[in-house]
DNA sequence: TGTACATCAGTGAACGCGCGTTCACTGATGTAC
DNA sequence: TGTACATCAGTGAACGCGCGTTCACTGATGTAC
């Protein structure tokens, strides 16, 4: 894992390895944002003590601080549709498949609490140039969220007009569930031990065929 | 409404009057959340501006910077709940409550956008001392739905073992759209017209008695 | 009715700080001859 | 094999700025006698 007391002196790459700073300043992006919990709490200055490097370094690298935020969520996002595609991958149906991709979608967002409330609540939404559309943070997910739907709805267990706006209320159930758990709901709530479960099953429910 | 160019002065209040002021720093406060949608973005400077007044006079009402954001947040909860409280209160039952709470529940975050994102995605979740735990924001909003859930399995509508499951599943599927919906997704993903119908039809169905 | 005085709502200047970014530079690495 | 040189990954110091907050103060308002 990346240093992030900062006191240490990082050796200076060789020629053609400029890219490995890279890399090192985005890990030491993220670890100070999971740290922070907040995007403007974490400052240029920061990221560049904790990969143990002078601040103007980081500009050889990225445009801006935006750009390099921006960066540092895209990986994440990448990330979430990982752990979707391994969640659904054992399925026996796609309601079956359904219930796995919600349980593990929140439960990796609970288990990263304050990355998720940083990278899904980060206020860059400026898409820096050269992005393609469909490489835009979190669409790989949503549209396997969509196949499963599809498959569904094929297999005759769904009963969804429209398979995008059913993965949108879909997503938006499990999106707010994590959101409503990490913000401290709980304090004020009784939460039910179980509430995962069922919520989770409250969505497929309502996605039933009737 | 509040002058926000803040070249004019303003008058001082008199004697017993103090409170006046309070109000204004509560409005530009809000306003400038509004315009900048980020609190960090917000200074004590800008309010003071925006107020007609200048900086120290904020610390003769509030601590600092964060109890002055959290009232600026209670005030619009509870707006939250008058709109949930007027939408229900023409329902012809549960499920028609249910429904109707759910369209002005999105209808009002999509109307007030900045606001919504700002406000529920404020971080400064310190409570202040002398506030009460039934008085913390978006309490009174969240346990009017519980009632409603209540109501509606009591008519034998809706099967839900617990009324307080159910009803953050609703809430996070609500939540989870206006927030879906307002950052923006809609610029990568088709989002068909009447999702907020469709989605909202969805979460009541997961609620149904089966 | 008149005046001395306490109270209260503000003011104006300053504090120390950390920020994003720029600029001219250095010195190790690799290459051409 | 040796050396001059171009390239590249960084450095160190500085820029101007806006921030939250504190402090000693002012001057209008209301009150007691």
């Amino acid at each position: 894992m990346t240093d992030v007391t900062g006191t240490e002196a990082r050796p200076r790459a060789r020629k053609g390895e400029g890219d490995l700073l890279r890399q090192e300043i985005l890990d030491g992006a993220e670890q100070l944002l999971v740290e922070k919990g907040d995007a403007d709490a974490v400052s240029m200055r920061a990221i560049a003590k904790a990969v143990g490097v002078t601040p103007p370094s980081l500009y050889l690298h990225f445009a801006d601080k935006d750009e390099l935020l921006f960066h540092v969520c895209t990986r994440r996002y990448e990330e979430f549709d990982a752990v979707l595609g391994a969640a659904s991958s054992g399925a026996a149906n796609a309601a079956d498949a359904l219930l796995r991709m919600g349980r593990a979608y929140v439960a990796h967002g609970l288990a990263n609490p304050v990355a998720y409330l940083v990278l899904f609540g980060v206020k860059s939404d400026v898409v820096p140039e050269g992005i393609a559309e469909e490489d835009l943070p979190g669409m790989q997910a949503f549209f396997r969220l969509v196949g499963v739907i599809e498959q569904g709805v094929t297999a005759g267990d769904f009963a969804a007009d429209d398979p995008v706006a059913a993965a949108i209320g879909v997503w938006a159930t499990m999106h707010g569930l994590v959101m409503m758990l990490l913000r401290g709901a709980g304090d004020h709530v009784p939460i039910p031990e179980d509430i995962v479960e069922s919520v989770g099953r409250q969505a497929l429910h309502g996605l039933l065929a009737r």
